[in-house]
DNA sequence: ACTTTGACTATAA
DNA sequence: GTTATAGCCAAAG
């Protein structure tokens, strides 16, 4: 059906996938899509889930340390650890602990 | 068409 | 643990 549309539809794809409770880092959708170096492009598509007006839980996206790096795009608050913590996971300090555990892998727990 | 950017990652010191 | 620098790629200006 849908021929590859943009990189971004691609990002907003998987990181729709993500289940809650769950997180996932940049450099992980972007090798799971095959582009594996391109992890800010990830990011730069996050940045534009807001003009295409769905409904992104970009909240379950973190650098690979578990940084809320993103956090200040949600809102002048912290709307997103605010989310995450409502998904059950433990944020601190704007990082997620355990991350490890809550890490979710595209391309281990995901298959297309 | 060229330049700048950017919610990253990896390596080095 | 940190800071610095390089690589990286696609979209926006």
């Amino acid at each position: 059906m849908e021929a590859k549309e943009s990189f971004f539809e691609m990002v907003y794809e998987v990181v729709r996938q993500i289940p809650p409770g769950r997180a996932t880092s940049y450099g992980a959708i972007a090798r799971f899509l095959g582009t594996g170096k391109s992890s800010r492009m990830v990011g730069w598509a996050m940045n534009g889930s807001h003009t295409i007006g769905a409904k992104i839980p970009a909240h379950r996206v973190v650098n690979r340390i578990g940084v809320l790096t993103g956090k200040a795009h949600f809102g002048p608050g912290d709307e997103m650890k605010n989310l995450l913590e409502a998904e059950g996971i433990v944020v601190q300090n704007d990082q997620i602990q355990d991350f490890n555990r809550v890490f979710w892998d595209p391309a281990a727990e995901l298959r297309l």
